[in-house]
DNA sequence: TGATATATGTTATGTTATAACATGTTATAA
DNA sequence: TTATAACATGTTATAACATAACATATATCA
């Protein structure tokens, strides 16, 4: 089975085990997602949806479905760029941890990465020594990946 | 002489010596910003310097005076927010790091904080370690403030 | 089956941001 | 001094992102 077919197997039954009900719709709107190789606005997603299924849907819609998408953990919407992306560890067995995303400026690829531990629980604490308590710490860092390094300097 | 006009004169003299155009229009703007409890979108300016000044701002002209003030380093925009806000380091004497925001999610108040230099280049090197090079590391990480968690448990 | 909750459709509107072109202002140098 | 170039601002239109409010359809379960 493929990558996409055993992220939608996997989503399908963590929403079964947890009550939440992905329906075909919600399944196809992640499927556009997982297939992106870009980020998509909920625009996008809507306009794709139209191409791809020939069926309706409006971005009113789409913003429906993502927030499902969102709250079920299976999508992440970029807060600096306003647009969504898969979860790249839907089919993962590990427990999920909170995303940190490298944004190409230029090709805008997203890499989601895991930053150690230890530097995630370092930042923690400097946070919290201001008397600050984070409620997500989703990071969303912006530069150039490595291929686009490599175009700029050629 | 206080804080604000204080930060007013250090810009003008910054912009001054880079060879930048501070204008009133321009001014006004970074001194709305000042005196703001919170962060600020464009419309929002747009609005107050009418009520303040008494003169019109459109919100298009509201954006390039944005633009002009975080070219000069004088303002930063909250990309998870989309909202503005003045430099707390303006009147500073020492060279600008790059910024870390706390955003607290009841109160919307935003502290503008420093984090380690070594957690900094700990961060970096770890991203860097991926490919990866980064433009800016303004981070923006959301939560509750000390006085809201106050609130809460209350 | 009927009641309820959830999902989706639809229309309208609010919010954030940029494009394109006109006009005004400042700096410079012929 | 005035022509001109560069920069700043005004103005209108429109694009892009997001939510409110209410209607209809579908699923779940007593």
């Amino acid at each position: 089975m493929n990558k996409i077919d055993s992220c939608l197997q996997k989503a399908q039954s963590e929403c079964s085990r947890t009550g939440l009900r992905l329906t075909d719709k919600r399944c196809n709107v992640l499927k556009i997602l997982l297939q992106a190789a870009e980020p998509l606005s909920a625009y996008d997603i809507a306009d794709q949806f139209k191409s791809v299924y020939a069926e309706s849907l409006s971005a009113m819609s789409a913003y429906r479905m993502l927030d499902f998408l969102m709250q079920a953990n299976l999508v992440h919407k970029l807060e600096t760029s306003n647009q969504y992306l898969a979860c790249s560890h839907i089919s993962c067995e590990h427990e999920h941890e909170l995303p940190q995303f490298l944004i190409c400026d230029q090709c805008h690829a997203v890499k989601e990465i895991g930053l150690g531990k230890q530097l995630l629980k370092e930042l923690k604490v400097s946070i919290e020594n201001t008397g600050f308590v984070l409620s997500s710490q989703q990071l969303e860092l912006h530069g150039l990946c490595e291929l686009c390094q490599g175009k700029q300097s050629g």
